[in-house]
Order: C-alpha cells, then structure tokens, then sequence
RNA sequence: GGCUUCAUAGCUCAGUUGGUAGAGCAGAGGACUGAAAAUCCUCGUGUCAGUGGUUCGAUUCCACUUGAAGCCA
C-alpha cells in the first residue's frame, strides 16, 4: 500500500517558509503542522514570528501557540502531537504540510524516531549540575565514557548537555545511549514526505533577519516579553528563545537597547546558518529559490507531487 | 605653516632587540535523538600605507610622500 504523502518546508528563519505554506495550502486544500520549537508556547507572537489569524487566512495551524511557556517541552512530545496532527488532516481528506525550522523536530518526523515514554528526572538532572560544578565537566565526561564509549566518542569533553544525556539516559532506563538510538529507529517511516527548503543568497537573507528583528522591536518585542514576564513565573526553555533573552538582558540593564537589537540580529543570523547546515544533511530535500515568485515555488512544488 | 603621535586581517589592536606576523571580535564550514531559537567542534597570507635608502636580508632602522589624530601658530 502506497504511504500517504506529507509535504515539509523548512528553511533558515525569515526565509519565507510562513508565506509560501500558506499559499500552497490554499492551493491544494492543505493545513498546516508547525515544526518550530518556540511557536509552540502561547503568548510568544511576535518573537517567534508567528502568523497571524490575518495571514493564515482561515488556514488550521496545528502544533503551534498550544503549551504555556511554564512547560518543559521536548521532542518526544512534538512527535507524538504532530504525528497526531498529521493523522487528523489526513483523515479529512486534506493535505498535511509540515512546515519549520527546528531541525531536530522535522527529523524526529523524517526518520521516525522512536521515543520511549520516561519522565524528565528533574532531580538527577540537578544533581549533574551540581556534580559539573563542584567536579568539573571532566569528571561527567569520564562517567559517561565508562558507561557509552561510543557515544562520548562522538562528542566533544566540552558538550554539557550531551554529556548530561548519556548519563540521563542511562540513568532513566538502564541502556545506553547507542543502544536507545539503534533501538529508536526500528519502525519504518509512516509517510511519504516531500521535503523542500528555501535557500537564498546570504548576504540577502541577512538583510531579511534585520528587516525583521527591527520591525519585531517596532511591534512591541519589548512590551511581549514583559507581558510574560508578568503573566508566568517560570520559563524552562520558552526564555531560550532567540530574541527573548535578549530583551531580558535589556529590561535587566545589562545592554542597551542598541547593543540588545544588535545582538538578537546577530544571533539570529548565526541561528540561520546552523539552520542551513541541518538542512543542507538532507540529501532528499528539493531546494526552492526564496527569491521566486510565491506562486511559481507553489507550482514546483505541485509538479513534484506527481 | 611648524611640531608630535599613529598607519599591521573586514573591525579593534598585539608583535617582530632586523630573518616577511597573531589575538579578540566579525565571518565561514561542520556536528546534532527527550533543553535544539539550545549545546558544541574546526578554520587566521595579510601589498605589515607608498616610494627610496642602509643591510646578505626591512613590516621592523633612516629619509621623503600620502592619510589620520593631537598640540602650537
């Protein structure tokens, strides 16, 4: 039996994805599963560049603006919302489209990761803080090395969080981290996707993220972080986003308003090349220009689904 | 107009007691399986302002030229 087809979309941020998803939905009766890892959180609009009602234009977004951002997230939970999402749209007899820019969230889709359900252990993720500070990295470095060779040999003595997870893994379920990733990729991809990124040139793409870092300062980036600040009391990893902590910095006194827009421009620019370098992996992906005409990108798009 | 100081990587600057040079930032490439907008790795040849002189050898010393900053007129 022939996989139903999924369309995906990714591309470094401001490079259009938003826009063209929309207009293709309209165009093949598609929704919209989100892949981003911070419009997820509800109250985070701006910062995120989340579309807005206007320019969804009736479209349903599903995985995005959904978890308060009090909440710990992670991918297991995006896998199973926007496989769950996808199973919705396509029983309504539409087409999904995938669409975002946290590489780790598509692949979760694209290689169909497995993630068996154990609970974060907030209190032994503590404890190797603690143990980081008062041993040093070192000492987790060599733990984890006795406990999963390969998978330290992977990364460097400098990786805290990846050191962290050999150890929590282990921790949690007894296996190692090798094992639980052999273990995770046993099931076949459920769909057929269709993946296309958007690529421009990138002395161009830089000048989008500007473009849009100043207008998001104009809309009210500053007033949006405040409001949360006000609204929620704790911020696991929603403060992690890229302009959020920025402004944080800001309201704290530690930057200026120049330095703070200039950072998050920055920041945003190395975001985009880290992004590129997660996409450019992936050997099935169709690259669209950015620059194009919206409704000629939907078009390749169209013939590449016959 | 005179005097002084400076001129080295895209930027800010080190440095070479004369043997053609290196940091930070910016930038580029890469990794990525439960925090991922996170976390981490790798990458530095440039007329050492120009022209001439001294020297086996000058980015380094000397002279002049150009430019910048400051002080004095």
């Amino acid at each position: 039996m022939e996989k139903p087809k999924v369309i995906m979309i990714c591309g470094p941020t401001a490079s259009g994805k938003t826009t063209l998803s929309i207009a293709l939905a309209k165009k093949i009766e598609g929704e919209i599963v989100s892949a981003d890892s911070m419009q997820i959180y509800q109250d985070m609009n701006i910062g995120t560049a989340k579309p807005t009602e206007e320019e969804k234009q009736g479209i349903p977004h599903y995985v995005m603006d959904y978890v308060s951002p009090e909440m710990r997230y992670s991918v297991a939970e995006y896998k199973k919302e926007a496989k769950k999402a996808i199973h919705t749209i396509l029983a309504k007899g539409k087409m999904p489209i995938v669409v975002g820019g946290t590489g780790l969230y598509l692949d979760s889709l694209l290689y169909e990761i497995d993630y068996p359900e154990i609970e974060l252990d907030e209190a032994y993720r503590q404890k190797l803080d603690q143990l980081a500070q008062e041993k040093g990295l070192t000492y987790l470095y060599e733990k984890a090395k006795q406990i999963d060779p390969l998978a330290t040999a992977k990364i460097s003595p400098n990786d805290r969080k990846r050191i962290q997870r050999i150890l929590e893994i282990y921790h949690a379920t007894g296996k190692t981290k090798t094992e639980q990733e052999i273990a995770s990729r046993q099931k076949e991809v459920e769909f057929d996707y269709h993946v296309y990124a958007l690529s421009w040139d990138r002395a161009i793409l830089y000048e989008r993220i500007n473009q849009r870092v100043d207008l998001m300062i104009e809309q009210g980036l500053i007033e949006e972080v405040q409001n949360i600040q006000k609204k929620y009391t704790c911020f696991p990893t929603a403060m992690q986003g890229l302009g959020y902590k920025e402004v944080v910095d800001y309201l704290e006194g530690k930057l200026t308003k120049e330095e703070m827009i200039e950072k998050i421009k920055q920041e945003t620019r190395r975001y985009s090349k880290r992004q590129l370098t997660w996409f450019r992996k992936n050997k099935q992906t169709i690259w669209l220009e950015g620059a194009n005409d919206v409704q000629n990108n939907v078009s390749l798009i169209l013939e590449g689904l016959h």
